[in-house]
DNA sequence: ACGTTTGCGCTTTAGC
DNA sequence: GCTAAAGCGCAAACGT
């Protein structure tokens, strides 16, 4: 309960330096959101420009979907090819 | 290892000047990609930071949302609320 | 823009009928929620079940989530290998 | 399909007692889980429901949210919210 | 241009 | 209390 009430307790007893930096702090999340939303539209483009000389973006973005899930994927089934040796008492 | 890598093997071997294209394009959008998950984690890191100087997180994320609302929007919406919650009695 | 304000429009007219509906749709997600949870409990139990008796949890809950992937994974990964064909040129 | 269901098949196999309580106890998540999703899916049909008789489905939520916190929390939430806000300027 | 459908991100919850 | 995972809502994207 302290921990979760500290925040209000700053509030009461003054203001105006604890605003400051929640301001800040707002203010930086702001910024790199708006970066992300670049970010974010630059990917479109890239797509869109794809499109333009002909590939299917469906495709693209299976193909992308694909490399990037590769690792993951073989990390997982041997995770649980794992658990089925640890199931036969093998564990 | 090499049944999981057939297909990319594939992919590889009988390769044609517009698979390179494509590769370029694919390759670009992983770069973007990476570039969109490292703002990400940095948003992640200034919610971290706000956390450690006593703001609430969930309070903080509010915030950033109100601020995003056009202010007509954003009366309109808390003015909404209170119907509701007056409809159901909530005082 | 009329179908996003037909909601303020009717608690403008006439506040206690809608009022009723509302309250009723309201109880009514708040008893299906319970009984959600009530499900969620005994899931619980299950698997409090099977580490009394000898079982890691964390297997148990790797093993349900692999029966629940299996047919989704086969179909997925003939569904990008088949993005493939039609990336060299075979679609 | 012989490849990739080779783990399942050497579980199917060396099949001891204790694999079959194993089997036993994710059959009967497995049973849960799914009457688990049928309610959420009800809860999907409710929320349909209203908005299709005008309200709007993320007040709906919001309400639903408010109700289940504890009047005292949902006061201190508000008022810690408020403050955030007057800190921010946001009338 | 709209409605449907899928993918992504956030929120919340379970486990350690 | 924190980290990791699952459920869910939202929004962009595709097809009509």
């Amino acid at each position: 309960m302290a921990e979760a009430t500290d925040a209000r307790a700053q509030a009461d007893e003054g203001v105006s330096a604890t605003d400051d930096r929640l301001r800040l702090l707002i203010e930086r999340i702001e910024r790199l959101e708006e970066e992300k939303k670049g970010i974010a539209d630059d990917i479109r483009d890239v797509y869109a420009e794809g499109k333009a000389v002909g590939y299917d973006t469906k495709m693209m973005r299976q193909i992308y979907r694909l490399r990037k899930m590769k690792p993951d994927d073989r990390a997982e089934m041997e995770m649980l090819l794992e658990t089925y040796k640890a199931a036969l008492g093998m564990g």
